[in-house]
DNA sequence: ACACTACACGCAGAAACGTGCAAGAACAGG
DNA sequence: CCTGTTCTTGCACGTTTCTGCGTGTAGTGT
């Protein structure tokens, strides 16, 4: 039994059943209860569930099930997520770009917070069905397969149609000199109209964006309000963005 | 053994058995740890399993998940979106509505039919990512949690631009008299939104929707071409509706 | 107050990891 | 056919991570 694979299991374990017992899970599985008490501390670290005497409860009811799908999500994704959830305010409107980053970040927003989330991913706009008070507005268009997101001229079209506070963009490569950039055209042109259309322009990079260029230019560093990333502060690359007055939010 | 057939093998092996460990596959194709560590590093570096020590896992249980939630869909839809599925031509254009029998519809359409689905459903969208010749256009509009669609004025419109040949439609009450209907006046106006854009309409129904009725009316007999259900063709609604010039096919 | 259980911490062995290196295969060009 | 290059593969090495055990402490129930 792998040791993530473990984790993945008491957190299903814990959704399903809605407490853990260190000692019985420990003799289910044939591993010593000090194992399972550490997935426990790490994971009450992590503020997937409470830690209690004897096991573990959910921090919540409500989001037990959700807690057991960001597990799957790297680290450093959900961390990056988590900050740039902190920025949403309730009331406010935000544009949500696709990609798994962003992805994270849907998940990460509280489930009753009432805002209003603008997108052209359908897996996000499904991934938002289970927040009753947000209200979802789909940007349609051709879906484009390789990030499952719409693009083209039509989705550019219907992105000029709203604005929003706060736009969350995610990209592949974080560079000092080439800017924001991202493996396809049309992808670029079209979180270039999603940014247009937000009062703040945020970026999600986790570590390993840092530093590299992917072909298409999004965005140069002037229209861009902030970067989240999980990386260290004292990155070099991070130290020129600031300098470029970009806004850098570490999520340690 | 060549490596790209062992990349295969190992996401073969991780979508049947959702998790990898090294040593295990290593000493299983004969082949050193280091060859696979390196093989799973690459496959996570394109995103296709997610690291972990001793192995890997799938990026997101979601894939597993779907792919369980579609075998769980009751025997009736099945059937329907069966012979839903056989109506679509390559190469034509299709418009499929939300629900679950139409996500069942998108499930059962050949893997590698080369057409063109248009929805104004997120969760059909997400799932025929996994059709690559099959073109996805998305409309977009609000999002009506309810039945995970997007509705209202812009997604109506959004509609105007398209033409299909053939358009799938769901509901929940198939009536002789009431024609077809369903429970949201705007998802109702969505409906025949869409039907107005095809060259010809066949509903979704399984066998516990045929005669009742909801509040609000989508379409008259006239304007449907056909109804596909798994009741007993010799029903006495489905009698009626032959009689109205619809056509039946039955899902025995 | 007492016994008992659960706990955190530190330790050491084991397992898994990343990296550099060299041998070998596949390949392109002369 | 030969040669230089590139890519792959397995091995060796040092490093990191995991795991079970012992110890002392804290919490729980009687």
């Amino acid at each position: 039994m792998l040791a993530a694979e473990r984790r993945d299991h008491l957190l299903a374990l814990l959704a399903r059943e809605g407490k853990i017992v260190a000692k019985d899970v420990a003799a289910d599985l044939g591993i010593s209860e000090d194992s399972v008490r550490r997935d426990l501390r790490d994971l009450a670290a992590e503020g997937l569930c409470q830690r209690v005497y004897g096991g573990a409860l959910p921090v919540s009811p409500a989001i037990a099930d959700y807690a057991a799908r960001q597990t799957v999500t790297p680290d450093g994704k959900r961390r990056v997520a988590a900050v740039a959830a902190t920025l949403v305010q309730p009331g406010s409107a935000l544009i949500l770009d696709g990609g798994t980053t962003a992805l994270a970040v849907a998940g990460a927003l509280p489930p009753d917070l009432a805002c209003t989330v603008i997108t052209h991913s359908p897996t996000i706009a499904a991934a938002l069905l289970d927040h009753p008070r947000a209200e979802v507005f789909l940007l349609g268009g051709r879906i484009f397969k390789h990030s499952a997101v719409a693009c083209g001229a039509a989705a550019v079209e219907a992105a000029q149609n709203v604005s929003a506070d706060l736009c969350l963009l995610g990209v592949t490569g974080v560079h000092p000199q080439a800017g924001l950039t991202t493996g396809d055209a049309e992808e670029a042109a079209m979180k270039r109209a999603l940014a247009a259309r937000a009062a703040d322009t945020y970026v999600l990079a986790s570590s390993e964006k840092i530093g590299t260029a992917s072909r298409f230019r999004v965005l140069p560093w002037e229209d861009v309000s902030g970067l989240i990333t999980d990386a260290d502060p004292g990155h070099p690359v991070l130290e020129q963005l600031t300098a470029h007055g970009v806004e850098i939010l570490t999520a340690g």
